[in-house]
DNA sequence: TATAATGTCTACTGATTTAGTGAACAAAAT
DNA sequence: ATTTTGTTCACTAAATCAGTAGACATTATA
């Protein structure tokens, strides 16, 4: 049930973006550095989340990211299901990666269904007002 | 996020199981047909949940696995638990497989970890009230 | 008592996912 | 021009997942 490393990753170097904010582009090396995250890896997850459009890159000498939404226009829910895959447990109970459950003939009446169609909900309802502004710590 | 297979299956084979409770030793093979689960691979989920403790069996001819425990003592939070190794989603809000966080200072103050604290906690809450008796379908 | 039908246990395996690494390349500042 | 950065693609070692296979032990019953 642990979310990967990359998802992990995503969520520590979002915050760290979201702290630096207005504050223009933050080379990747030194979030690398100051999460303890590896560079080679941490490139990757950045790209990504910059093909999803919440990051934006400058190139060259004094390049880096920065976060082209705002703070509170990016939530927990939409980076953990792009990098999980889903946030449900079930496949029949996924909004995005939805497949016929293998096992019921109903699933209207299962009741398997039912209970992690309520995991699913409370998880997917905490992560999604979960927004990168209320992560950061100001000290 | 999704469960695995080897978890899926046995929720699948318990709820059976708990169908049945009370009408003796049912086969290996009887479950895996009747659950379209690979016997093979249900032999050995079903030792695992016998040396939890949760099933017996019986050797020999018209052998096979009973619930130990009543419908209503088994919840799928120890089951979840068991097989998937954790219910949390970092490692640093977990009871059974508590780490350190290799990022924060300072654990009581990370909002991160807050987060996935809340969401471990009513998952947890959830799984914990659900028994096997209470995902039995009757026709 | 022989035999057939079951569960037990250990080891093995192919496929997939995870968690990265490495290198060639492109763009921008100086 | 040179240096510093991000971009892209290909590759890989290790771990996990999803089973299989086979020898063995136990029990019912004919």
């Amino acid at each position: 049930m642990i979310l990967s490393k990359k998802t992990r990753y995503a969520i520590v170097a979002l915050t760290r973006l979201a702290k630096e904010y207005g504050k223009g582009p933050i080379q990747i090396k030194e979030i690398a550095v100051g999460e303890k995250i590896p560079q080679n890896f941490l490139e990757n997850i950045l790209l990504e989340l910059r093909k999803m459009g919440i990051l934006g890159s400058k190139l060259g000498k004094a390049g880096g990211y920065f976060l082209l939404k705002k703070p509170d226009e990016v939530n927990l829910a939409e980076i953990v299901r792009h990098f999980e895959g889903t946030i449900a447990l079930m496949y029949c109970v996924s909004e995005k990666a939805y497949q016929p459950c293998e096992f019921c003939r109903d699933e209207a009446s299962c009741n398997i269904r039912k209970v992690f169609k309520e995991v699913r909900d409370t998880s997917y309802d905490i992560l999604k007002r979960t927004t990168l502004d209320s992560l950061i710590i100001r000290d």
